[in-house]
DNA sequence: ATAAACTCTCCATTAACTGGAATGTAAAGA
DNA sequence: TCTTTACATTCCAGTTAATGGAGAGTTTAT
């Protein structure tokens, strides 16, 4: 498939895919002809991947690594569980910190009447 | 107390603290002698919870958009539960995103034995 | 055949920092 | 008091991960 059904699919922009393509990380074949990228269901599914990944903040270097765990043959099984066992460490410790971010914001919602009157128990909360 | 102390207790860097001013998101005090910023324990707090929110890929006008529903007095508090609201739904569907990366990894090291072999279950997972 | 839609490369710009130089201030020890 | 060390300042350049646009070639649809 050319480029905009790739982007589409993966949920990420024509530009986006083109620059993973510049930087060698999801690298399609080409058409001969035209010169178009051309992409597989198995780029996509590295696109997906990687738009998940960035999403949450590990940078490219670090989506190398993730992509690494499941191209590389010829790292041992156990380099890899241990790489993989760091990345899940690290994406709890993330998901930890969201559900605080959350909370934060659930409690403001709970102690805001929601009517028109414009006060709110703000910097209380801010200060603790 | 002085911008290194700051950083410390926001765990961001000196430079990001400074940054963060120079941009009027946490503008602290300065001492009139030596030009030193001095930041109060609100300052820090309102640090933390920008690191928190850039963590997780709210950009800085999404950080000034939070950051207004403690601060900004003159905003019904309809209007700040709307704004938290959407914010909480933003959260919800990036935790959703995150749980389906961590499911990926640890099935990854679920197949994976963990000796010595060089060969795990990897881009039949990918190509699902 | 020609327009619309899509693709290409190349170059500039953006967001959010990050690093380094040159310089000024403050705290601690001799 | 002097001075060394640690910390602070501004300013400017560089980095990462895109994003935008120009100019030109390709494909598809009418």
């Amino acid at each position: 498939m050319n480029i905009s059904q790739a982007a589409k699919l993966s949920k990420l922009s024509v530009k986006t895919v083109r620059y993973y393509a510049d930087i060698k990380m999801v690298e399609p074949a080409r058409n001969i002809r035209s010169g178009y990228r051309s992409y597989t269901n198995d780029d996509v599914a590295k696109l997906n991947f990687i738009g998940k990944a960035r999403r949450f903040n590990f940078s490219i270097e670090e989506c190398r690594e993730l992509l690494s765990l499941y191209q590389n043959k010829n790292r041992s099984s156990k380099e890899v569980k241990k790489l993989t066992l760091a990345k899940i460490a690290s994406i709890d410790e993330k998901l930890k910190e969201f559900h605080s971010l959350r909370d934060e914001l659930s409690y403001l919602v709970n102690c805001c009447n929601g009517d028109d009157r414009p006060s709110c128990p703000i910097l209380d909360e801010l200060s603790k």
